[in-house]
DNA sequence: CCCGCGCTTTAGTGTACTCTAATGTCGGAG
DNA sequence: CTCCGACATTAGAGTACACTAAAGCGCGGG
């Protein structure tokens, strides 16, 4: 069968489409092509490619969900992926917000040998350096992680997790690590007024500002008995 | 202009150009077909196309030869790759017979950036597992070298150099493993009769026998006073 | 001198991926 | 109810790479 192992434009869309897909985004044909950074008919095209070859289905609703085949596939790039981000931190020392992108091209390049180098060398790690787990590993998303953006003024909660989706903008991940929002990192809410779109938190003593939509996509474990009781005590 | 960066295949075209030429090959489109493993028009289309990137310029006899920005790039992946053949070998682990074909995948994934991490990492090498300078490093093909069929019945000698012609082939980079053929190793000379085409030498107590054409891409440095004076003495 | 073999080159195809320009479609705001 | 704005889709093109089939071309041996 078509059994032709995957282009890297179509290793690419596996991602994206896997990414969203677990984030429980809803994957259509337009978000894809502004991920990939091309063109509506160019995106649906590949997509319509992808169709033909049974790794993605599209419902009525022109909603794309990626077949077991596809998961299967999308599973080993994504592995590959956030096993490269680690790789390229905890070895080579690359900087937190520059993997993902060098990750991106770096994962072309790991066969299912080096795959298991690396993932031996570095102690089989559960997560990439962002909190997304990595297949294979049995790891999974805490489900009792929660948006940053749910948060209330003076909660307290630990950065677990941001998403694929933020780290296409490496100047963003910059900001983020600068302001230590890294999983791993305490911090209390120190404003959170939904309509001025904008949360302030509070990190090793120093303030961080995001937008509504960007905390929406960071997801955190809030701390025991947090806002409601403890706070009026 | 066309300052785009070569693709995938380029690069590639690029290397084993860069590989013929330093060691004295004569580069032709048909010469390039088979290492390409692609057939003659592909590879006439393809070298066709770098003519008119200015990578390589094409002689009345038909003979290719890189440009001065052909060779730039040439040697960039040159330099990826054996050092990636390094870093597969001696951080990663992967064996030697291995390491030139994941190296051939794993090039194209290292960056700028990830490229100077793994130098710095290695501490600096000046050669490839199979003895290939790596370019950058000033460390160029020793000049007392010869072809190991150069040697005659009696001469010993240390390997320093297999060509990355032979790398192509894996079962014979196992069968060379095998046989402790491999830079630094010392070796004597069993057997060399032209007209047989083959050559018995003897490294660490075993024997190893090769064809001429083989032994012609595989480079050694005899040793002090060995075939006439000594021999008889 | 001519023939054949290896190399080059042209011609004709096909797939993947990309674009622009234009059209179809559907649902919600007015 | 109609019209606008997203989104989907069609049409038309272009580049890179790959193939097969079929010519050219040049040189060394008979």
């Amino acid at each position: 069968m078509a059994t032709t192992q995957p282009t890297r434009t179509i290793e690419d869309y596996l991602h994206t489409i896997y990414s969203l897909q677990t984030e429980g985004e809803t994957v259509i044909s337009a978000r894809l092509a502004r991920w990939m950074r091309v063109t509506p008919p160019t995106a649906w095209a590949t997509v319509h490619r992808m169709e033909r070859d049974r790794l993605v289905e599209i419902d009525g609703k022109k909603v794309i969900r990626l077949t077991a085949k596809g998961l299967k596939l999308a599973e080993n790039v994504a592995r590959r992926h956030r096993l490269s981000e680690r790789f390229l931190t905890d070895i080579l020392g690359l900087g937190w917000a520059e993997t993902h992108e060098e990750a991106h091209r770096f994962e072309h390049g790991v066969s299912l040998r080096v795959e298991e180098r690396i993932f031996a060398i570095l102690k089989n790690p559960m997560t990439c350096p962002h909190g997304s787990p990595i297949p294979g590993t049995g790891a999974k998303l805490d489900p009792d992680l929660v948006p940053m953006d749910r948060l209330r003024k003076g909660d307290t909660a630990t950065v677990r997790f941001i998403s694929e989706e933020l780290e296409e903008d490496p100047e963003l991940l910059r900001y983020l690590e600068r302001g230590n929002v890294k999983p791993g990192q305490e911090m209390t809410v120190q404003e959170l007024v939904p309509s001025t779109g904008v949360v302030i938190i509070e990190t090793d003593g120093q303030n961080v500002s995001l937008g509504l939509a960007v905390a929406a996509k960071i997801r955190v474990l809030p701390s025991r008995q947090p806002s409601r009781a403890a706070a009026e005590a």
